[in-house]
DNA sequence: GTCTATAAGGGGATAGAC
DNA sequence: GTCTATCCCCTTATAGAC
């Protein structure tokens, strides 16, 4: 059998299309450049993923490990208290944006570059295993999933109206994000530190 | 001379491009598609906008116009109180994000679409005349225009550490935004609440 | 003359075939 | 890998209708 001769080529793919994808936007990188600049040939990637929408679903696939991957180790690394946790939370996702080359949230970028692909308030009977959708779906499916863990750790807190400092959480988060898109390296470092402040405010911690 | 033979017909066409570029983004609607949908030929449409970019600019400027003076109609709806003024400037871009059919900031959306042009840390020789640049100064423009809206009234309110309240209420306006391309109507509802909620807290109202 | 409709040029897109 | 097929992009040019 050996069906798989070069086991590095997909990785190698999907690292060339998701740089380019987060650096440039999906729509102005053509198969063509990936192709190219990955350096195989055009055969051996339409054999891996039979579409664009393919690779770009493997791209946001991609970046999903290895952001849950991150969040993970950050809450772990912040010990047990949730306070704590959600200040790490924040904190890394603040140092994600002020990378270098940072581009903000794949995710939210994407929706905003498809905002014809399943809308906000769709269900059209879309395949809802995890993992397995369209890219829209999945960076809906990620953002669920970050929701998800600010909500936990917010309920672990007791507050009295948990749901109202989850909001102003996730009105944090987002406003991390969409500073990417439009603020220098130096608005950048000094958003992320608002968002720690604010978050370590709102938590009471 | 009378070189304007038919005066409706630009604002026709900006009005229809508008619409479907803020629907669908700048890059999935084509030319064709503002043509048949606006009714008018193709030579018209090129005679009033050079370019796709010409086009893009104007869209972009009359977003900017109506949204500059919704902002200082909210303001002086709000009296001479900084705290309350900053208050409804929030409020009214809660609105415009809550609004059916609203796709968050036609600006934002734009840099999210287009990262490549002229980059945030870019001062390339540009247009610096306001309102005659390329689609991406013009965001840059507004969004700075804004941003020191926000400046000036949280100097008004004489507090410890204007530029840490003024990062922290771009903050929200940012997240507010981000919202839209992600959160159902009932989300968004609550995220506007929750952007004026914490505006509220943060200037102290 | 003014506008519409249509075709064509030049490029690049995805995708498939050899 | 190259080559082709098909399509859509922006833009220009031409031809026809009022």
């Amino acid at each position: 059998m050996a069906r798989t001769p070069a086991p590095g080529t997909r990785e190698r793919i999907l690292a060339t299309a998701s740089r380019l994808f987060y650096a440039h936007g999906v729509r102005a990188v053509g198969m063509n450049r990936i192709i190219s600049e990955a350096g195989t040939g055009k055969n051996l990637l339409y054999q891996h993923f039979t579409t664009k929408d393919d690779l770009v679903a493997g791209y946001l696939g991609r970046v999903r490990e290895r952001r849950v991957d991150a969040i993970h180790r950050a809450l772990d690394a912040a010990g047990d208290d949730p306070r704590d946790r959600l200040v790490a939370l924040v904190g890394e996702l603040g140092d994600l944006v002020t990378r270098t080359g940072s581009r903000g949230c794949a995710f939210r970028n994407y929706l905003v570059e498809f905002p014809d692909d399943s809308p906000a308030g769709s269900t059209d009977g879309a395949d809802t295993s995890v993992g397995a959708g369209t890219p829209a779906t999945l960076a809906r499916e990620h953002l669920a999933e970050v929701r998800a863990v600010i909500d936990g750790l917010v309920g672990e807190l007791g507050t009295d109206d948990p749901d109202r400092l989850a909001d102003e959480l996730c009105l944090v988060v987002d406003g991390l994000f969409m500073q990417a898109a439009h603020r220098d390296p130096d608005g950048l470092r000094r958003g992320a530190d608002t968002a720690v402040r604010l978050t370590r405010r709102l938590v009471g911690a």
